[in-house]
RNA sequence: GGGUAGGUACCGAAGUGGCCAAACGGGGCGGACUGUAAAUCCGCUGGCAUCGCCUUCAGUGGUUCGAAUCCACUCCUGCCCA
């Protein structure tokens, strides 16, 4: 391990707030690896951009020779974490969770090393405690304490309301650092509460108190919320490098700093032409995720499509319509959507698109809903900004 | 348990017997413009369809020629009291 002291300083970099630096500085002097923990609950199958900022603060720690300690929460996950939220998330049952759990560990080596962490579900504690167990538990905190947290406070203000069961998930996250004993928590800001939460039980188990270290948390593309799968405003690891290097495009111009510091961990030049940069930006995380080959495709792809908006030379998906399916532009693009996109929309959703302005066939505008599309020798077909198709009549 | 205020489309919020597929705002989508940025302007925002038809205003049942609107019961939520 390289000396504490820069240990120390190149773990800082890039992180909200750490309580307390001075604690960590103590820990990385014992000289022994530490338990890093980062937790995170399957309550989608992906893992999105928004989580790679903490995974790679765990990747860096494992780098230095410390033990990460991945906390799948397959019990936190049935609750849902508050945090930040204004309602009480839908329940989940534990074999969904379970079966999300399986897409998030494969995603986070993505970014971790697997040899190098232990993965722990929390189930494996949560599940054996009796209910007995569960009230001694609870019996640590206060219902003041639980409610100081200001998502709490928020929705109480607005006569919201706020469910039993969501003030144990800061006692279970918490008493996860007890079972593991960890030594540093990572996490987005808004989970000091949850953190500090860990550090009160573990100092009532005399254990020595964990370090919390907040990052900062990432925005989503609508540039207003956080990263959320359920905002639809998420950037997922698995994504496809034409549809990663297209979402990271649609940023704004203020977003890109931020950016760029928590997901390429560098500044972003003042000088640097914010098309360029913004490019260079989805060019370099597609390439993190699939490959610089990709990546560049990718780019050049969106160039084409974009840019100079020459959808005939497009890599675009071909799409076959089925014989027996009626040439009219309603159905067609209707099927195609389906087919090819997988998004199903209603013949009226169709109607307004062609109306609107949207649809084209070989570069034409088609407004009328009726119109009927003689296929023949095949052609583009532009179904909405970012839905087109190479049709192949069979 | 008692009292009281509510439950309307993605969200907020009007509407309190026909003119309601339901005002308005936000969000979203599409178009023009552009750098798939921002700003601006315009259009759309239940489903099917050639007048039109069908399914919606927490749920069920009722009153009525006609109900989101009236009545009964049920479910859900806030607040106050216990």
């Amino acid at each position: 391990m390289s000396p504490f002291s820069e240990q120390h300083t190149s773990l800082l970099a890039g992180c909200a707030q750490v309580l307390s630096e001075k604690e960590l500085a103590a820990k990385l002097a014992l000289g022994r690896p530490l338990k890093v923990k980062l937790g995170v609950d399957p309550t989608s199958p992906d893992i999105h951009l928004g989580h790679t900022v903490g995974l790679s603060k765990l990747r860096q720690f494992q780098e230095l020779g410390h033990e990460a300690i991945l906390i799948i929460g397959d019990f936190t996950a049935m609750i849902g974490d508050p945090s930040g939220r204004s309602a009480t998330r839908p329940h989940l049952s534990h074999d969904q969770v379970m079966e999300h759990a399986k897409t998030y560990q494969d995603q986070a080596f993505k970014i971790l090393d697997p040899e190098k962490t232990s993965v722990r579900f929390n189930g494996e504690w949560f599940g054996k405690m009796t209910f007995q167990d569960v009230m001694r538990l609870n019996s640590r905190v206060t219902l003041q304490q639980m409610l100081q947290r200001e998502d709490f406070r928020e929705r109480i203000d607005k006569g919201l309301p706020v469910r039993a069961h969501e003030i144990q998930y800061p006692i279970m996250q918490g008493w996860d650092s007890v079972v593991i004993q960890a030594d540093v928590e990572l996490g987005g800001t808004d989970q000091l509460f949850n953190i500090l939460v860990g550090r009160d039980l573990q100092h009532e188990e005399g254990q020595h108190q964990q370090v919390a270290m907040m990052l900062p948390i990432l925005t989503g593309l609508d540039g207003i919320q956080k990263m959320s799968k359920s905002l639809g405003n998420a950037v997922g690891v698995t994504e496809v490098p034409g549809e990663m290097f297209g979402k990271l495009m649609s940023i704004s111009d203020e977003q890109m700093s931020e950016y760029y510091r928590l997901l390429l961990h560098e500044e972003l030049s003042l000088e640097a032409h914010p098309m360029e940069a913004k490019k260079s930006l989805a060019e370099r995380l597609t390439a993190r995720f699939h490959s610089p080959a990709e990546a560049l495709r990718a780019r050049e792809e969106f160039e084409l499509r974009f840019s100079k908006k020459d959808l005939e030379a497009a890599d675009l998906p071909s799409y076959s319509p089925p014989p027996d399916l009626s040439t009219d532009v309603i159905s067609l693009s209707a099927h195609a959507f389906d087919n090819v996109f997988g998004l199903k929309k209603s013949r009226s959703d169709i109607r307004r698109l062609v109306e609107g302005g949207s649809v084209s066939w070989k570069g034409e505008k088609i407004t009328d809903p009726k119109a009927d599309l003689s296929l023949e020798g095949g052609g583009v077909l532009k179904l909405d900004r970012k839905s087109a198709v190479r049709v192949n009549p069979k």
